[in-house]
DNA sequence: GAAAAAACATACAGGTCTGCCGGTTTTTGT
DNA sequence: ACAAAAACCGGCAGACCTGTATGTTTTTTC
């Protein structure tokens, strides 16, 4: 009745795997990181307890692992989107806009992660090691977004600045209204369009 | 040899009540909400598990009678450092350097507050109802340090976007050294020194 | 000064989560 | 086709943490 439907052993491997990693990230999202439970992980994968052993020796490899899946995608997501309105026919703040809301979404997930790994030796010293290239590469790729700043005296300076606004912006929005976050994001936009043009 | 130093009731109260908040914030900055555990702040306040149930009924309300005294904590300090140099006699910079270290200090406590709340409805609930009204005089107190923008259109949208980055400032100086930190900030003053100018 | 109440201490029960273990199925190499 | 290896499964034991229940000391009240 049903075929076994026989895959190989890497096809095998990585689909659990990708399902573990998938898993973790909607559990971060949805219960945290002190909520989350690898029985969560293992139920919504839809794998054994087993199957998780068998891939990350503890939890937090696990979650470390999922800190990397989570920004290969981002870059995946963000390459994406910069090559489809590559024709420089978006504003200042549609850019921006485009860069926040990107950064919202998988925020959430995000601040977990650095919360657990502010208090978490272990999983901190991952979390650096295997994350910070590709952070880099990211910022690059949304740097390459604001022509407006490339002959200014530091670039990558802004970029930072914008970075840091936008996540302390996400940590707004989990006490207060969308409505002031958003005019909030209104006022930076101004600032920043300022900035480009006398700074 | 001894004396039983006899104290009154309220005395006694009030006493391991601010012995087990102040414990709390020390566990939560240290270990993280993930982290901490009950048994850890009752031995660092050096009272009895009995005493912590007589005064809070579960883990949740004590993390949020800690957060408001957190808040209290932070409002007392403020105005004390602005009552001290109200001359008037400190630079831009200095001012914006003077609130973002202050914050900087407790920032840790605060992201794990917040974090907490994000995934647990009932902190949430508490944390907005007791911390609203404290979170605005606090917003008001340090708008009060800077005239500049005073007659700018919506003054407390820029507070906002400076408590915004701020707040993401620290987030980065969890993954970045201390160095870029400073860098970044540097450019988020220059940036406001701008907008002070010609917004 | 004694009873009542408030504050505090100790012990325990209930529940949950993680890591590991032996066993099973599927794939691979020959 | 068959042995070896890889992937996967289900269950269990140990540890820990929280909330509660009962007992003790200190303060208050009359």
């Amino acid at each position: 009745m049903d075929f076994p439907e026989r895959q190989t052993n890497e096809e095998r491997s990585t689909r659990t795997r990708e399902a573990l990693l998938d898993a973790t990230l909607e559990c971060l999202i949805e219960k945290g990181y002190a909520g989350m439970t690898t029985n969560d992980v293992v139920k919504r994968a839809g794998v054994s307890r087993g199957a998780l052993a068998h891939h990350f020796p503890s939890k937090t490899e696990l979650v470390a692992a999922a800190s990397v899946h989570l920004i290969r995608r981002r870059q995946e997501m963000l390459a994406r989107q910069i090559l489809d309105h590559d024709q420089g026919d978006l504003g200042f703040r549609e850019r921006l806009d485009m860069i926040r809301q990107e950064y919202t979404r998988w925020f959430p997930a995000t601040i977990e992660f650095m919360v657990a790994a502010r208090t978490d030796e272990h999983l901190s010293r991952l979390f650096s090691e295997e994350m910070e290239p590709h952070a880099e590469e990211l910022t690059d790729l949304s740097l390459s977004e604001f022509a407006e700043f490339s002959n200014h005296s530091s670039p990558h300076l802004i970029q930072y600045v914008l970075g840091c606004f936008v996540r302390g912006l996400c940590l707004e929005r989990i006490v207060n209204s969308d409505e002031l976050v958003d005019e909030i994001f209104e006022e930076f936009s101004r600032m920043l369009e300022v900035y480009a043009r006398h700074g």
